[in-house]
DNA sequence: GCGTAACCCTACGCACGAGTAGGTATGCTC
DNA sequence: GAGCATACCTACTCGTGCGTAGGGTTACGC
């Protein structure tokens, strides 16, 4: 060549990255489907058939971004939720870290999970990664409850669980969907409504349907 | 024509529910951009032309599917919940009938707004009908808690709504992929976790993150 | 300095599926 | 029973975007 500087030849870990990081934007912005590889492959600075050498399919780069972000958040948490903290303790530091993680990669995150949802191929995927939150909440309210001597079905604790992940992923959304709320704030309103909650289920007072 | 009875002439408002019908099975089966259109005609037992002289584009079919599925739960849940009774019994209401609805619809329904969450184009759509709720939500907390004599921001007010919600779908996912379970049962479970946690919070209890 | 392996590109093939053109039959009205 | 609107079809066009063929260039070991 003689001009142009005909940008930089970069290892392999380093391009792959780089491609990571453009495919979560891109993906995050148009969706699943809409997202193209030719603006993936552009927005990383690189030509197309780089990514299907070293990613693969667009399936596989999907699956790909899936699996760095939720690693990335499922470690943040699990980093904060030390599990021979007291039941309270340990939901509050991983409510805090979960929104903590959010509120850092709003955009890129959040609209991810909210692709995943929907599209056939990855919903297991998703599924997998929620069931071991909603095992690991189960698990902590178990606890918690035996040490009061009290116990539950399991299928009552997953349900429950499955209910307090479920509004902890949506005020994430709504956190998403609002860049000027603190994520801190947000956690700590996020446990009033679980712990308040869970507390009264969890000292044995329970609500029950009138009899009519 | 001699032999076959080439199926019958149908007027239009019959020939659109059909098509509706198979929009919403195929749609939720598939997702929006891997269900063709082709397949919708013919689950529906029509030729594609038709589709489009009467429904319009993919999109437009696929709105008018969110329109019919979500006007019907509305109108359920809004029948459920006369607006001058107490809060509580408003909740349970809402919350049975919400949850019969799903039941009832179960594949078809939930998986429909499993997919509209996702795709940019209807996210909107969804969003209006989800704020509608929350907003009904937050006005029964709010109401409750006049009735107190407590008064709350309405931010608060509209995340704990928005929490309320966002557990409630979430049960609303589980529910459809157990197709045992039984919608009166996991009412009752949402109303233990969404009122004994509001409830305390409608009393003033209220959980504060240690000081560290 | 020379081979070889890793990095990177410009094109293209090709399938799939949205939307349409143009035509046929059947019921309804007068 | 002529006319007209409505219901309905087969058979196309055409854009879009995934994935690849085939080839070039830079670094690095020996």
């Amino acid at each position: 060549m003689s001009t142009a500087p005909t940008f930089k030849r970069l290892p392999r870990a380093v391009r792959e990255q780089q491609m990571l990081d453009a495919a979560v934007k891109v993906f995050s912005r148009r969706g699943f489907h809409a997202a193209s590889m030719d603006e993936i492959a552009e927005d990383a600075g690189i030509s197309k058939p780089m990514v299907y050498a070293y990613l693969g399919t667009k399936e596989e780069l999907f699956v790909a971004c899936l699996h760095r972000e939720g690693t990335r958040m499922m470690q943040a948490i699990a980093g904060a939720a030390a599990p021979d903290l007291p039941a309270d303790e340990r939901l509050w530091r991983g409510l805090r870290a979960f929104f903590g993680f959010v509120g850092a990669y709003r955009d890129g995150w959040a609209v991810l999970y909210r692709q995943a949802r929907g599209e056939q191929p990855f919903a297991g995927e998703l599924a997998t990664m929620r069931a071991r939150l909603v095992e690991v909440v189960a698990g902590m309210l178990d606890h918690a409850l035996r040490a009061e001597g009290r116990e539950v079905a399991a299928t009552d604790l997953e349900v429950v669980a499955y209910a307090l992940v479920g509004a902890t992923e949506s005020l994430a959304d709504w956190l998403a969907d609002h860049p000027d709320a603190d994520p801190e704030k947000t956690a700590t309103r996020m446990m009033n409504v679980a712990w308040l909650g869970a507390g009264q289920l969890l000292h044995g007072v329970t609500w029950r349907p009138p009899t009519d």
